[in-house]
DNA sequence: GCACGTGATGTAAACGTTTTCCAAAAGCCT
DNA sequence: AGGCTTTTGGAAAACGTTTACATCACGTGC
């Protein structure tokens, strides 16, 4: 509010002066309240607050070896868009790391090479004290670099191949589609198929695991046409679905390991004149906020993603206060929500 | 890669000590190489790469007095979901923001009056350089704020009731809706509904007068009734939708000030049967991603979501290089993109 | 009355850089 | 060789904090 009336640099040296006290004083006014008298205190803080004094925060941090902040770069695949999911798993971040005093620092990325890069220089250059890294992979170079520089992070996802322990949140995918895909043998369908992604990724993995064990069970093994990859936009769920169809006895049903490829699916329904729901089944995975408003609504695996954000928060920080990473690792069950996009197969 | 013999901290000074020089010539190696000879360069930056030495940032920063930073505050919705229109915005500043070694500070908070409290931490305690700001109002204190603290900003959208010039790139909203009106005019329509949401917010202010001028022009002024005030959820277009259509003489096409309440909007008719699209027209605006996958297909007035988020970076760096706000002004104009949800009133 | 804890403050050394100023060295030209 | 400019490198002072340590005054118990 009140203009001060030099304009000298807005320091803890001209709040120490016009409290007539010595700057060490100050500093410990605000980290260490009483440890100094409470008449000094007040007349502190009130000078202060006159002169809209608010510590430096490179200073503080180069002093205290520290960033205040964590960081989390998300992967921006070129001309598409960004999965919606990450800006849920991003407010989720964001409300938790408010609490407690932490910025969040956001670096896009194309995925590639270049993506490991990007961590390096936060890690190295000190920028962050933590990082959530997402979308795991089952070799993950991300998660070996960060233990071996022993940086603090929790992982949304399990990375497989990765022996040393570590801080992780996880769905059960491969129970989430093993549910799927026991639902839609159920209604009755035979012939589903799979549209996924590169194993690479972890939650691929499990989630086509879930789909084939369902089929086991009942003693199917999947056409090996049916079991497609795409890269987890909508465009490669409309692409890969128009081929399904396009099969002389094409699937009845149609699991899509992420919620934008569903829509893709859909979309590709819709253009073949096929009624998704009736004539075509067809099942996400990650409930992402506008899939309730798709035609139509979709039915997919739920995941709570801005809870998992503010879970992520909450381990990080025990991460940062010394918790032990072995009770850091939690898998959640995930729950198949149904909505108008499966049902039974046409007789 | 090699890991360092002695564990001591990987600072300036043991790179400096390992290559035989004073630090302030290993500091001029990455600031100002030609002020050294070419074969102490080589050397310390064999030394350096060895010793995967990279400058700490908090101790550049506090020296070089600044924070390598920008900041954009995301508005979180208590419950709802955020607009996908922040993720768009994102990738693009992240983009360019890459480019030039500047850091993206990300802070979610929910819209109230804590709100510029949050712009202060960030620009009080020093964290960022500049600021981006989105969705301004028409009185908007933040961009008070941040005039008279002299901080760099560039704002997405205008704020019409702040006098001082500034930057901001923006969208000719008027004149997107007064194309969309026009649209729905020339193909029949006349009794025609705004889901809007408070004019407080600059955008809504716009989009609401360039309907009431395409209205204007043809001699129409529109029933009271049939302009309403969202919140910008697809739950509030749902919500306000189903109003609209319970009444004796419902409209025939519905105008909605974003894409998400237009999604809101589908979902409502699609419940009551109507066919949007034919019974109902509905436009949307931003063009977010997805509405090109609802159903039917979201006809909407197209904003280059990421290419404007490129844009205001590169206008926030002119802004850091002393390039004059009013030269950092621009207003694009929108097109209409049709899909299928307009058309042709029943008769 | 004296040594002694105790509580409140100040002093100064960090934290890891950059940069200003100097001094030394090295060219270059008569 | 002598004087000049130009390069090159080092010493040291910042940047704004925090904090270990020293100081000092003030009871307090004997």
């Amino acid at each position: 509010m009140s203009i001060s009336s030099n304009s000298l640099p807005n320091d803890i040296r001209r709040v120490a002066a016009e409290a007539g006290v010595s700057i060490a004083t100050v500093s410990r006014v605000f980290n260490n309240p009483n440890r100094v008298s409470a008449k000094t205190r007040r007349r502190v803080l009130e000078t202060a607050a006159r002169l809209d004094y608010r510590p430096n925060l490179m200073g503080q941090n180069l002093r205290k070896g520290r960033a205040q902040a964590v960081g989390v770069v998300i992967p921006t695949p070129q001309g598409r868009f960004s999965d919606p999911f990450f800006l849920e798993l991003l407010t989720g971040l964001g409300e938790g790391l408010a609490e407690a005093e932490l910025d969040l620092l956001v670096t896009t990325c194309p995925p590639g090479p270049q993506e490991l890069a990007c961590y390096q220089r936060l890690v190295e250059s000190k920028r962050v004290d933590a990082l959530v890294i997402a979308r795991t992979r089952r070799h993950d170079e991300r998660i070996r670099y960060l233990l071996q520089r022993q940086t603090p992070f929790v992982a949304h996802g399990r990375s497989d191949q990765i022996s040393q322990p570590y801080a992780y949140l996880d769905m059960d995918g491969r129970y989430g589609f093993y549910l799927a895909c026991k639902h839609l043998l159920g209604l009755g369908h035979r012939r589903i198929a799979f549209i996924g992604v590169s194993s690479e990724l972890n939650f691929a993995h499990y989630r086509l695991e879930g789909y084939q064990q369902a089929l086991a069970e009942v003693g199917l093994i999947p056409d090996p046409g049916w079991i497609l990859e795409g890269d987890l936009s909508e465009e490669s769920g409309y692409r890969l679905t128009q081929t399904l169809l396009a099969t002389t006895l094409p699937p009845t049903a149609i699991l899509c390991a992420n919620d934008l490829m569903a829509l893709g699916a859909l979309q590709a329904l819709r253009e073949l004149d096929f009624k998704a729901g009736q004539e075509v089944s067809v099942i996400g995975y990650d409930d992402i906020p506008l899939s309730q408003y798709t035609d139509p609504p979709l039915s997919t695996v739920h995941q709570p993603i801005r809870k998992m954000g503010q879970r992520l928060v909450e381990m990080l920080l025990a991460r940062l206060n010394g918790v032990a990473v072995a009770e850091l690792q939690e898998v959640w069950v995930p729950e198949l929500v149904l909505r108008r996009s499966d049902g039974a197969p046409p007789v």
